[in-house]
DNA sequence: GGTGATTTAAAAGCCGCTTTCAAATTTAAC
DNA sequence: GTTAAATTTGAAAGCGGCTTTTAAATCACC
């Protein structure tokens, strides 16, 4: 079938069948106005002889690559390895590749990454971004000449570039009012930069749940920090520390909120008698701490599948550019023991 | 810098310089002959047109994609995804694009997979086997085209494929024979699909150990299924209807491992005093299920830097395809209280 | 000043596919 | 049987960069 040698061309199989390369080029492909047993025969042969189309002489031909772009801050973490194989789905039932690459949380590769992006003329791109990123303009050369760039999750508002979020504000807001609820009176807000939406949003969400229901914010109730494990046992011993110890606590991340829950426990806090917890993603470990962590889920996959859809909707010129702006998701609370504080029915 | 309008070719920067494309496209590289002063006009010249060089100009020429191709069963899996982020790591930096996708653990998508790498013209293939998959005829093509094939963790033996893994044999048997060692006399063992080295060789040290040290192994004492969430409450289930109850479960990886623990805990066995458990990869969750799981730690990161690492070392022709046959990577059992029948010092 | 060696530039053709435009063939219409 | 219309097929010109062949220019030495 596949001889070790010489690739096959449109040309071999033209001179093959007495026809022109055109023909067989057509042939191979729906193209109307090709006699129906000319294509067989041409199909038929190029499988014989182990025909396969050059990608790259098309790509060159055609001035489209077939090829989406994807730049996330980590593959290794649960939410975006969720959305990545939502987003590889999609595009390979649509007969897209990806081209993925990850910022590690800095500007500086993700500058790189889409300059590598740009060269490498993916069709499109999917973008979550970094932690640091405080400018976008890395992704102009894609928006001058016309290339699709849609945001997720972490997205930085845009007037060309669609953005596929949860509502943060929301989300923040109800869980907050759910720690108020359970009687907590000074809650503790963990979260991440400021520059990302997701971070911002949830903190105001936070801020606006608590002066809705008449309690006091001060600045020590917001702990910044880069929401890894370690930064959770740190923030544990921050919270020891404090004079006045809080009741209640919602991490921005649940893996965050895992660890420093941890570290309290072994300090002998109670959970949630002492300090109720919240997090935020529905991380597969919050089913598995113990207490169980109250949560937000919004599911990665799908979010992954949603931008690839309307990515390649772009592309196929099904939809505009403009028509789809910003896209929210639907995210849930899910109340585990973490939180409460009251014996409810749940 | 990018106009929106037409893309600028080495003959436009030619054309403004008044010299030749071939000078500029040698100018371009660090082609030996050519003056220091007319290459650095080139690389000035051809920043401020906004060149970019094309990539399908240039594979199509050479016959070399600079793509490397990963299959593996799943994205979303905590051990796959360190993996990606260590490949994409050293291809990264060698200049190389991942093309990614995903079997979802069926060898019919596998197969498919694997002809879209080879339409697509990877110059290299880095895969992890499908659950199910039986042969590997479908990557015949890439041998016969001398297209490099490396294996990781699911490996399969082939003379022209080098593999890389953990001594799974040697890492089962430890922990088999460290359970005993904390007096189990009757262990079950949870694995998946006897057709991948992995369980199978995991079971194999099982029983080794098993006969080791003088104990009965009986068919009951294996299950098989797929390793799941569900699959570990199933399990569970099956555990809690045997006649004689085991006082030990090696589990062939940390995921099924907990959901079977968070089953039987719920139905009031006490681990470890009841029943040992031990599972194999170290999960994040592993060090969060209480008590901790003891299990097997291998990093996925550094598997998929070494596999990118050698399939690169081939393809810039530094290593020859058979010299490097399989590696072995390190693994370490971690011991924590899961297992602990005995008071130990820890 | 002449011969040969060395460095540098130019020109042409190819990689394989797509597509425009035109030609050839078939079918339909009168 | 002629003309018009519709259907199929072909020739040829790139897409943009790389390599090779060919030519020109520079330098060294006797």
């Amino acid at each position: 079938m596949n001889g070790p040698g010489k690739e096959v061309t449109i040309y071999d199989i033209a001179k093959k069948l007495n026809i022109s390369a055109a023909t067989v080029s057509r042939g191979l492909k729906d193209h109307p106005g090709i006699n129906k047993n000319t294509k067989k025969k041409i199909i038929v042969t190029a499988n014989e002889m182990g025909y396969r189309s050059n990608s790259f002489a098309s790509s060159l031909r055609k001035k489209r690559s077939n090829i989406i772009g994807v730049i996330v801050p980590r593959l290794n973490s649960n939410f975006m390895s969720d959305v990545i194989a939502g987003v590889e789905k999609v595009a390979n039932d649509a007969n897209y590749n990806l081209f993925i690459s990850q910022s590690l949380e800095t500007m500086k590769k993700e500058v790189s990454n889409a300059k590598a992006m740009f060269d490498n003329r993916v069709d499109g791109l999917l973008v979550s971004l970094a932690y640091d990123t405080t400018d976008i303009n890395h992704f102009e050369p894609f928006i001058k000449r016309g290339i699709p760039v849609i945001f997720f999750d972490r997205v930085f508002e845009h007037k060309q570039c669609p953005s596929i979020f949860i509502d943060n504000y929301k989300a923040a807001y109800e869980i907050t009012k759910h720690l108020v609820e359970q009687g907590c009176k000074k809650i503790i807000h963990i979260s991440g930069s400021q520059l990302r939406n997701v971070y911002k949003e949830r903190f105001r969400g936070f801020t606006q749940a608590l002066a809705d229901h008449n309690l006091p914010f001060k600045d020590d109730q917001l702990i910044i920090n880069d929401l890894s494990e370690k930064a959770g046992i740190e923030a544990a011993r921050q919270i020891l520390d404090m004079p006045v110890r809080p009741d209640g606590i919602f991490v921005a991340n649940d893996f965050c909120a895992i660890s420093c829950m941890q570290a309290l426990k072994r300090a002998g806090i109670r959970i949630p008698e002492d300090i109720a917890f919240a997090g935020f993603n529905n991380d597969p470990a919050s089913n598995v701490i113990e207490p169980n962590l109250t949560t937000i889920n919004y599911k990665g996959y799908e979010m992954g599948e949603v931008a690839a859809k309307i990515l390649i909707g772009h592309l196929n010129k099904e939809a505009d550019l403009q028509q789809t702006h910003s896209l929210i998701l639907r995210s849930e609370m899910i109340i585990r023991e973490s939180s409460l504080k009251k014996q409810l029915h749940l």
